[in-house]
DNA sequence: ATGAAAGCGCTAACAA
DNA sequence: TTGTTAGCGCTTTCAT
């Protein structure tokens, strides 16, 4: 049996406006009343009608997470920590898994669509800057890891270039000089396999090691399969590389397997970091040295952020917030040493 | 510009019932009117706000799907299914992660809380039989996975017994003699953890191979972190194992994990085998051999199923679906035989 | 401090 | 085939 503010005003006896006023404080209500009405409620188990309340109010307390994939662990470890937060703040988050696909981002952006969230964290992948700026701005949007740049959104991640630097510079003082990126990529949206891209080349200059461009790898996408194909490429070279840095932990994990599959060593042979710091990497064999985000801080940055926007905080300049993150080694760079906790 | 069906109405010149059917052909629309209610919904942009219609109709057009973990790949995995299939239907789909909790799986199924979603696909695992009955069936639920059984509800699993049987007898026909059995759960909750015990006792017995208690390793959980500790106390056996059927991929990764810490090999000491056909067991080292149920029907029939009970098509007895799997043969029980394409 | 009442945008029953 | 209208449950303005 649904419950309504008319049964527990009924109940109370009270209009229905006094206990719309004690479930939500809008004026002050008598402690008398409150009491009585409080009770009703109680008894009856009076839960608000979401769509009403929106239908009136304009806020539907759904906020949107939307992901290029849903199956990439980073994401999922993300998601949790996303989900948990907007509980707490009151909002139910929904998520959308837009494949990466121009088409789908576009929906997802385009919320006119149907009112239906009242906000959006976006993982943008195949968008434009111009489409990100076309959209209507009624509804916020907060951009995490991927960005499209010098748009007027809150924008959470990690420093790409210092990480790619750490990364490198691990590579470097383990005396690896053929140093292989797999991840290059070729269209100007991703921007952060750019960026990744860039700080490798600049922490190979900073070692003073040669760019070989035949060592930085291009990949149709980012997943475990893309790293495996790279990495047969590379070590079909003639001068296979000595370690490998990867756009993130699913490409390295296809690495390795790659590697494996030749019969190589890892890391006697070949030496390989990624990053994100997924799961799945503490329990590879070997496991997996990674640049670790913190996932759990971006998750509810960025929910944090969103809610500010919707309940229109004051007004602030979008933020451009990177959150920290750190070098975990494991035995894929510093090999034989069995981790007794992974 | 937020354009409700007023404005649509106002600019064909007709009434508001007139566009409603138009969008949702409740009733017929003559064929030159239709035309230029549509010409106007396109110029204007019309989308139909969701909470009204949800007020006025009681449905909102929202599912959820409730899981314990979505950092298990394989719920990821299968979540995409549904979305996907969710969207297709018309509905929009939003996850839960219980986290396996008794309190929030009980929060899930108690829709009264707020009458916000049209139904619930659940994958229980501490709640009870009694709290599954206890609960309003107003709004409808189909449960997959891990089952609740003698339930009115859906169900959509795996055969665990058949799965089970088949990932045995995988191991016997490769003259493996000392089978282990990791996750053999103590409660009597978590259903699919008993009924693969069960499986793999019958197999063994089938097999005419005797059971032993000491092989079947319960674990708190079911993560790779689970699988790790279990394996460890079974290679600090006496006679340690010959092969490992885990629970799931997730238990078996972690079991080969600390095979690999103990400098064993997999399969030669020790053949390992899971159920679920996670993407990252086709990367690890070695590749995961396992037992693979169709999560993409998984994730469709469950929604379909859910949709049918939602929309009240004829009222069947409930479902009890038993998806298709099959034997996925990979390294980690054939050994050497290195794949081309993982 | 409390009540009455006007809609939010839509669907569906009732009329024409 | 089309139009009119009564709410769905709630928030919020205007009275009291």
């Amino acid at each position: 049996m649904v419950v309504s503010l008319k049964e527990i005003a009924a109940r109370a006896g009270v209009s229905l406006s006094t206990v719309s006023n004690v479930v939500n404080g809008y004026r002050p209500v008598g402690e008398e009343t409150r009491q009585r009405v409080q009770d009703a409620i109680d008894e009856l188990g009076y839960a608000p009608n979401l769509s009403a309340r929106h239908l009136r109010s304009g806020r539907t307390g759904i906020v949107a997470l939307a992901i290029p994939e849903l199956n990439n662990p980073y994401f999922a470890e993300l998601a949790g920590a996303a989900i948990r937060e907007a509980a707490g703040l009151g909002y139910t988050l929904v998520m959308e898994d837009t494949a990466g696909e121009r088409e789908r981002e576009l929906m997802v952006i385009d919320n006119s669509r149907r009112q239906v969230v009242d906000g959006l964290i976006f993982s943008p992948v195949a968008v434009t800057r111009e489409e990100v700026l076309a959209r209507d701005p009624a509804t916020p949007m907060v951009l995490i890891g991927e960005g499209v740049y010098d748009v007027p959104h809150d924008h959470i991640a990690i420093d790409n270039i210092a990480a790619s630097h750490v990364a490198v510079q691990h590579l470097v003082s383990l005396d690896r000089y053929r140093i292989a990126f797999i991840g290059a990529q070729a269209g100007d949206h991703r921007q952060s396999a750019h960026l990744r891209l860039r700080g490798y080349r600049e922490a190979l200059a900073g070692a003073g090691l040669p760019f070989d461009a035949a060592l930085a790898a291009p990949t149709m996408a980012f997943g475990r399969a893309d790293g495996l194909m790279a990495m047969r490429d590379l070590l079909a070279r003639r001068q296979p590389p000595d370690a490998v840095f990867a756009y993130n932990d699913l490409v390295a994990i296809g690495a390795m397997r790659a590697v494996a599959e030749a019969g190589m060593r890892i890391p006697d042979d070949i030496a390989v970091i990624g990053i994100d710091d997924i799961e799945e990497g503490r329990f590879s064999n070997p496991t997996l040295t990674t640049i670790s985000p913190d996932k759990e801080h971006i998750g509810r940055l960025a929910v944090q952020a969103l809610v500010a926007r919707i309940e229109g905080k004051p007004v602030q300049p979008p933020y451009d917030i990177q959150p920290p993150f750190r070098l975990v080694t494991r035995e894929s760079t510093l090999g034989g040493r069995r981790a007794v906790r992974p």
